[in-house]
DNA sequence: TTGCCTAATAAGTAGGACAATTGAAGGCAG
DNA sequence: CTGCCTTCAATTGTCCTACTTATTAGGCAA
């Protein structure tokens, strides 16, 4: 019952700290407070700034260095990549991005990259998906429509739901861009139903995509794929938007 | 003078310990050595087994957590987690899976992946590209014609070529993408000109694909991608079949 | 000016010690 | 016998300290 901070999802709850360090440093570079091409502060600098040990801070720089965000030489120090070079398709960095304030262009590459990608995975599954993936699928959507998409349990639904739909493809590599997209899915959508009551109900629509993959039709699937997307972003838009106005 | 093994690429010259350590038992895993769900051996084993410090291995397991392939938890050990978690478009990663022998699923993934993304990028190149970039698209063409698909240095023009026009898209998700594909393509390219020689001029296609671009002509930019990546897809295939039968 | 050579510096490696966590064995009560 | 609880031990997590290696800046000589 007393269990302060359980449903933040901002706080960490006890997580190693080579993990925390990872998760700050790598914030504090997507979100351009050490910018490309800068040198870190030495390392034997960040452990004593942080009261920890300098093991901790190397293994927190090779994981950045794994996602492509550093590049360390002795002598040198520890370089922040350029931008090109990063990982962005990795589910960690995607999140980082969304903690500071959301960069508008992102947001729009973001939107750009489903509407190429889910679509087309629309269509495939459309044609591969099995009996029983498409039972899945119906189930997702009826917790979707029992719960509504203002709660977690609705947008967990959702998720479901559009992965589902990804890993009917059969393709491994599709499925991974649906975790990473995904990923940051989330956060359009929390803002959408923080920010705004109820926009549109988008049953419909899933229904639509959903009778079209029952009926393995790929054009009608990918009609309404592109049509969850773009308004699903026109949404999205309205609020950046209104929220640029609130800031301004 | 005396400086052997400085000419083979196949072989790392002097890269850290930590990076060697985490390339060889990624490579374990993603070839299956480590199968999903199976524990990997305690730092302690792994560090006396080969003759190095805890530290090194342990920084080494810190990346490859970062790229999703494992979880570590006090007492349980180090476990190698589902394939459906890896973060398969991670460059790093697309590169070990080709150090084992292919596998057949993936290779097809990979270019339905491409023939998803690449088509629908150069749609959008054609509309959104610079004269600039339009220019270095020319030249790196040039490069091309000039010294065969054979030799690295028109693979490395076909792969600049290719990372131009997605680069053209104004869409940093998709040149992320672009990094991963194309580091997986490059494999596929070296081994279609090491089996067969000279399977056929792709150069016409690259042509048309170009001019499409400098025309602003979206579909035509389209169509002219999806034949250029199904002559790779067919030759690829074509080499994938004759390594079976020899293999068989 | 140019080239080499030295020295300073930061990352890389090693190795040991202890703490924290947690899964599992074993004991206790029901 | 069953199920909960305690205790134990194994493994990762963290810290420390020393040393090594690679790299580059800057001095020195030609």
């Amino acid at each position: 019952m007393s269990d302060p901070a359980r449903d933040l999802p901002t706080e960490a709850r006890r997580r190693p700290a080579h993990a925390q360090v990872a998760r700050e440093m790598g914030i504090a570079i997507v979100t351009g407070r050490y910018p490309p091409g800068s040198n870190l502060p030495g390392e034997h600098e960040i452990a004593a700034r942080r009261g920890i040990a300098r093991s901790v801070v190397r293994e927190a720089l090779r994981m950045l260095g794994a996602k492509g965000l550093l590049e360390s030489k002795p002598r040198a120090g520890t370089r922040v990549r350029d931008r090109a070079e990063w990982n962005l398709l990795d589910p960690d960095l995607l999140a980082w991005m969304f903690e500071g304030e959301p960069p508008a262009d992102f947001v729009r590459s973001l939107f750009q990259l489903r509407l190429i990608v889910e679509p087309a995975a629309a269509e495939l599954a459309a044609v591969t998906r099995t009996p029983a993936q498409l039972a899945a699928m119906d189930e997702a959507l009826d917790q979707m429509a029992l719960h509504g998409l203002a709660t977690p349990e609705g947008q967990a639904a959702d998720q479901r739901f559009h992965h589902l739909v990804l890993h009917a493809t059969q393709n491994e590599l599709l499925v991974s861009l649906a975790v990473t997209i995904g990923s940051a899915v989330r956060w359009t959508t929390i803002y959408k139903y923080r920010n705004s009551r109820h926009p549109r109900d988008p049953m419909p629509e899933h229904r639509l995509l959903y009778d079209a993959i029952a009926a393995q039709d790929p054009a009608a699937a990918r009609a309404a794929t592109v049509t969850l997307i773009t308004e699903a972003e026109a949404a999205t838009a309205a609020i950046v938007a209104q929220m640029a106005e609130g800031a301004g």
